[in-house]
DNA sequence: GATACTATCTATAAAGA
DNA sequence: TTCTTTATAGATAGTAT
């Protein structure tokens, strides 16, 4: 009820002609308006475009309504057949936000590529953090050695007898 | 028109009385069915619950109906106040889909939190693992011997040995 | 693509089961 | 919570701008 052209005068009273097909039945569907349509692609283009634009504002508005009439939290995104987007999303939130909501509450996983590329990289370094973890603590109790190179060796020689050096001195105490 | 119940017989015919509150005109809003109603939220946890739920299940339904007619992708998640979630994503599609698409096409991020945490994890995880490596590192150069106790060292000197006799072998080929 | 104008068809507020 | 019924307020198909 917003008086959005405040009505100055009849300036205009006969736009559409009266609608002069009346047996048209179809078969029915579900469907609003001057006809009854079927919920299946429209085929036409441009019927489909006007409609498309028409009832996407009317999601968007549902959308609106019931997050500020039943305090829901509400996402919406749509695209046109030619790719546009649309979206809502409720009041003091975020669609981030519902989004990992959603994955809490759902167990579904919604990120990205580059998200599952991170948590892969992180298992992969978890890893090779065991190993290394596994590795040092192999080379603390002395296995393994065989395995290690000649030069690592040699250098391992020489610590090891500065080690036993001060070990020595130690015990002399 | 899906006769789904197959009238019988006139087993029902008064089930309301035929509205006897005519002049209740309260603030005009938006709002349908017997009364209006402001779009703002509805205090009355009981009316609120209800209202929810016929509009999450038409919400639900339009954007099945744009999907199908329109040839749309459309995803949308609805949580109720009590946090029951509520989902549709359009056929031959997945919310991951939609929502990789909405990234591309709104430049909007919805991931940035998980994204920074993920890649703060990553930080520290290889923040450590180069501890590690160098602790390691020093180990095999045999720095930091004067640290470690006695028994460990005698372990060590052992293998070392067996290390060196398998060292000479080869050397000897 | 979006809007305007209607005639129609839907969605739904209320209330009770 | 869900369903039914009824009366209405909304949404929207068809058309033309």
């Amino acid at each position: 009820p917003q008086s959005h052209h405040a009505g100055t005068g009849p300036q205009s009273a006969r736009r559409n002609q009266p609608f002069l097909t009346p047996p048209e039945e179809e078969e029915g569907g579900g469907g609003m308006g001057r006809g009854k349509i079927e919920i299946k692609r429209i085929e036409n283009q441009s019927n489909r475009q006007v409609t498309f634009s028409k009832r996407k504002n009317g999601i968007l508005k549902k959308a609106k309504e019931i997050s500020v009439l039943c305090d829901a939290e509400v996402g919406v995104v749509v695209f046109s057949s030619a790719g546009k987007l649309y979206d809502f999303c409720s009041p003091r939130t975020s669609l981030s936000r519902i989004l990992e909501k959603y994955q809490t509450n759902s167990g579904k996983i919604l990120w990205d590529e580059k998200h599952k590329s991170l948590s892969a990289e992180i298992d992969r370094i978890k890893k090779e953090n065991d190993n290394m973890q596994i590795e040092l603590s192999r080379h603390l109790k002395g296995e393994d050695m065989n395995s290690l190179q000649p030069k690592e060796l040699i250098m391992i020689e020489e610590a090891l007898d500065n080690g036993l050096t001060s070990l020595h001195e130690k015990q002399a105490l």
